[in-house]
RNA sequence: GGACUAUUAGCUCAGCUGGUUAGAGCGCUGUGUUGAUAACGCAGAGGUCCCAGGUCCGAGUCCUGGAUGGUCCA
């Protein structure tokens, strides 16, 4: 037998390497077949509700990092709060509808034209599902519990049917109106195009110049004077209703030599307009600023009926023009702007072919857009008002599809208002928690300055407006008939709606006094997927049973105050008056290292599941917690390094706890803390302490906060301090003494409460930390969270410890100094003389402290003085092989003469059989 | 251009209401151990606190302006 088996070494089966790509799967399929979510869920079935409503992200395309670390914040949350007293389920959700998923059939070689809506939807739906699945299986690879079986799609009947309700009854309210609104618009394909779909190239086209008489100059300019406008779209001036000017731009009022009339044209631009007219040394007679002419009215140049509007707005340049722009709010996005902030009305003058009708004057009526150039000119030039032609060559918007030139039109749109209830919103999120705080002003903000919401996309895949016409075109909107079809699409789902006729799907028997004949049509427009997600609560939270409305958190990334925060408080206050939800937490951005984008060109991106099958899942989520989520992060390959270095620190500090608890029976051994040695008062103390920091910092959601206060403990209290002393007490001490009890007790209870709190991080670590423990629950997330304990005199420890940590500290110093100087080696090697001031000796004494021991040297000797020393020399005696201290009373026992008294004493007491002879080096 | 936000050691982060030589962990360097061993201990070197003004006896911390980055709008 060799001397190094009467020592107690201790062992476990827990790996110091995880192999974590190879067990964690393993490990995750456990769960599922256990059921462990429900098992949680079950445990927890009278506890008081919490609420984490999850953001559906979009099914389409890989997880990227940002989902998981979305996703790995929600499971934190929801795990601790099931382990900490709450009922907390979570049901996953999926954002189905939309754009980006019609775009994937196209590119995979559907052709939309050649099919019925109906079917084309069947195509999408299967699409979106397949997806969904994808997701599903990487989301679940990040070790994320939930309710994965019956997730929420925004496809379900149910959904839409929810949906389809909130938008009844916001219906019901008046909040719904139609209006005209431009879009792009492909007259090639004959369809509303989204940005997506919009490429650009190089365009020739006609630039127009042309003057607009003064009809009502506000007494600042007389009738005859003219404004002179340039437009790069001449049809469009059949709808032109007004003139748009920049407000703190200088304007000129000029009068070429030889003429009459007097024209406007911004100041910095009239050299090279006065050469392109050929105007010949204009006079200056007047200059004014834009925001001067406000409200002045012209002609409109050939419809004597219309009277156009001089308007101000920030998205006139001077970069080329005149400084004034034509305008025709049917026609473009800052002209409708423009417009709607004066009034004008939305006329529109093609139709979706690209002909003018005949709103646009009989000249026109049934030419193509692009080909009534020389009229405008003609008859620009039969009214005097033409001035100049120029051809010019522009980036211009093109038919990804068809490659055709598109071009701004004004459709009809549903719009939800959202002034009536605006006020009610702003209220409400005065009532809602934001992390971070900030939170609260960017909504308020947003909400405040946004205008109407557009509902209406002129698509296919999404959730049909749930509207009808009457004969006479009138709309329908009736929160009854809403209802009905509500009905029916949760019976049959939406696209119930694409295959049955009006009649068909309004009730039977419905008469309307606008369609006298019993005729009706339906809307073909579908809603905005926000409407969608932004219905969650009530096709969510409401219901199912178990969930409850409001909601308490709901947790997403920063842009999301635009998107689906934005969304859900809309309609859930539109409809009941409450902010869905009572807290909000926003995440900022994941970059890389470099604070740039993750791209495939620049070969940064990090992908949660190659990160998964590399280095563990586990790493993705230590990763999340490491970091401020409340910001902008970032995430390369060294910075996963790095935190999986802090994962190794953290798995070897609890191996070691679990090897040395081996032959530790907790229901046995056990000590109470007023019996347990002073070391290990401190060290529950401490930890004491640490639980109820945990649960504060937890409280706030500061992950990253916990993450350093983790690191901090487990490195400095536990690996550097703790651990290392007790080493001489757990592998040397008489197997059952009190002592080592003691220390095993605070080993042990560290190991169990330690890992519970770890459980919502990193849980794959922590269940296979926990089938290395004693405890009755099957599972560490099974068990309940650790709590703060009310401990005699702990704070006093505490501080009282401070004194010997200080102290410490400069031991440390000298025992490297001697190092340094080959004194000693080890601290083994080492005697002090240490001088203690009066009040180091009195704590010290309080405490009853063994400072000996505890710095870890052979021999030590205090005296008291004016101020603290430490002298180091070279132990005296021999080593004894046993605990590899020096003691001067090697060979004092006579049965075992290499041993001091003390381990002589110890190997008599744990082997009484063995003899001296037996053992060897 | 607007709303909100960030910028402290190589990396991840602390620095509360302004107050002595700006901190932690990791990494790095050196070193000790070899009974936590592809582990553990100890020590050390790293910072013009984004820049420029200002307030103050005193500013990383307050004010003003600017630079750079981010999200969402326009």
């Amino acid at each position: 037998m060799k001397i190094k088996d009467t020592l107690h070494l201790g062992h476990t089966n827990f790996p110091m390497r995880g192999s974590l790509p190879k067990t964690e799967p393993t490990r995750e399929k456990q769960w599922e077949d256990d059921h462990l979510y429900e098992k949680r869920l079950d445990l927890n079935k009278n506890k008081a509700h919490f609420n984490l409503h999850d953001g559906p992200p979009y099914a389409n395309g890989n997880i990227h990092i940002g989902h998981a670390m979305n996703k790995i914040s929600k499971d934190i949350i929801v795990r601790y709060k099931n382990m900490t007293g709450y009922n907390a389920p979570y049901v996953p959700g999926w954002d189905t509808h939309g754009l980006p998923i019609e775009q994937q059939l196209t590119k995979a070689g559907y052709d939309r034209k050649s099919m019925s809506k109906a079917d084309w939807r069947r195509l999408a739906h299967d699409y979106a599902l397949k997806q969904v699945e994808m997701q599903k299986r990487d989301f679940k690879r990040l070790g994320v519990l939930g309710e994965w079986d019956n997730p929420y799609l925004t496809l379900n009947p149910e959904f839409e049917a929810a949906q389809v309700r909130v938008f009844g009854a916001m219906a019901g309210k008046g909040y719904i109106y139609r209006g005209l609104k431009p879009v792009y618009w492909s007259w090639s394909s004959e369809s509303a195009l989204a940005e997506a779909e919009v490429e650009y190239h190089d365009l020739e086209s006609t630039s127009l110049f042309y003057a607009n008489r003064v009809k009502d100059g506000k007494g600042v300019l007389d009738n005859d004077t003219y404004l002179v406008v340039w437009t790069t779209t001449p049809f469009t001036i059949t709808a032109s209703r007004g003139i748009t000017v920049g407000p703190n731009f200088d304007y000129v009022l000029v009068k070429p030599k030889g003429q009459t009339s007097k024209y406007v044209v911004a100041k910095a631009l009239l050299e090279e307009n006065a050469a392109r007219f050929g105007w010949k040394e204009p006079e200056v007679l007047a200059t004014y600023k834009g925001i001067d002419l406000d409200k002045i009215t012209v002609e409109h140049p050939w419809d004597k009926n219309i009277t156009e509007l001089v308007m101000n707005a920030d998205h006139v340049t001077l970069d080329s023009g005149t400084g004034l722009v034509h305008t025709a709010p049917g026609f473009g996005e800052d002209d409708y702007n423009v417009g709607m902030k004066y009034g004008l009305p939305i006329d529109m003058t093609v139709d979706s072919k690209g002909y003018l009708m005949k709103s646009a004057g009989s000249d026109f009526e049934g030419k193509f857009y692009d080909d009534v150039v020389p009229l405008v000119i003609e008859k620009l030039k039969k009214a005097g008002l033409w001035l100049a032609t120029e051809k010019i060559k522009h980036s211009y918007p093109f038919d990804w599809r068809t490659k055709k030139p598109i071009i701004w039109r004004a459709v009809p749109q549903w719009f939800v208002s959202i002034e009536p209830f605006r006020k009610e919103i702003l209220d409400q999120i005065k009532d809602v928690k934001f992390y971070p705080d900030w939170g609260e002003v960017r909504l308020y903000n947003m909400i405040k300055d946004r205008g109407d919401w557009v509902i209406s996309r002129q698509r296919v895949w999404g959730v049909p407006l749930p509207i009808f016409y009457a004969e006479d075109g009138t709309p329908i909107v009736d929160e009854k008939l809403i209802d009905h079809v509500a009905d029916l699409f949760a019976k049959h789902g939406s696209t119930y709606w694409f295959e049955h006729t009006a009649k068909e799907l309004l009730p039977d028997g419905y008469t309307n006094e606008h369609s006298p004949n019993g005729k009706f049509t339906k809307e073909e427009d579908i809603m905005d997927v926000w409407f969608d997600s932004g219905s969650s609560w009530s096709g969510v939270m409401q219901e199912r049973s178990y969930l409850d409305y409001p909601a308490d958190v709901y947790l997403e990334g920063a842009d999301q105050f635009r998107g689906w925060f934005n969304s859900n408080i809309i309609t859930s206050v539109a409809v009941n008056g409450i902010a869905p939800y009572k807290s909000v937490i926003a995440q900022g951005f994941v970059f890389d290292d470099k604070g740039q984008k993750m791209s495939k060109s620049l070969g940064n991106i990090i992908s949660p599941n190659d990160v998964a099958n590399q280095m563990g899942t586990e790493i993705v989520r230590l990763w999340v917690m490491s970091i401020d989520s409340s910001q902008d992060v970032h995430v390369s390959k060294d910075i996963l390094k790095q935190v999986s270095e802090s994962y190794r620190k953290i798995r070897n500090t609890m191996r070691f706890l679990l090897a040395n608890t081996e032959d530790f029976d907790p229901k046995k051994n056990s000590v109470a803390f007023s019996d347990r040695e002073p070391i290990d008062k401190w060290m529950t103390a401490d930890f004491n302490q640490f639980i109820k920091d945990w649960h504060e910092k937890m409280g706030r959601y500061d992950f990253y906060d916990l993450f350093k206060q983790l690191i901090n403990f487990v490195s400095n209290d536990l690996s550097a301090f703790y651990l290392d002393v007790a080493k001489d007490i757990v592998y040397i001490d008489e197997a059952d003494s009190s002592e080592r009890r003691s220390m095993q007790t605070v080993f042990y209870e560290i190991s169990v409460k330690l890992t519970k709190l770890l459980t919502p991080f990193l849980p794959h670590t922590a269940e296979e930390l926990w089938e290395n423990l004693k405890e009755p629950e099957a599972y560490a997330y099974l068990s309940e969270a650790p709590r703060f304990e009310k401990l005699a005199d702990a704070d006093n420890l505490l501080k009282d410890w401070d004194y010997f940590f200080k102290f410490r500290d400069l031991v440390n110093k000298e025992l490297e100094n001697a190092r340094e100087k080959t004194l000693i080696g080890k601290n083994a090697e080492a005697a002090l003389q240490v001088t203690l001031t009066e009040k180091q000796m009195e704590v010290f004494d309080h405490l009853q402290l063994d400072i000996r021991k505890l710095l870890m040297v052979s021999q030590l000797k205090e005296t008291k003085g004016q101020e603290t020393k430490v002298e180091v020399t070279h132990a005296s005696g021999q080593v004894d092989p046993r605990d590899r201290l020096y003691h001067d009373d090697i060979g004092a026992d006579t049965k075992f003469p290499m041993f001091s008294k003390k381990n002589a004493e110890i190997v008599e007491h744990d082997f009484p059989d063995l003899t001296s002879e037996q053992l060897e080096d």
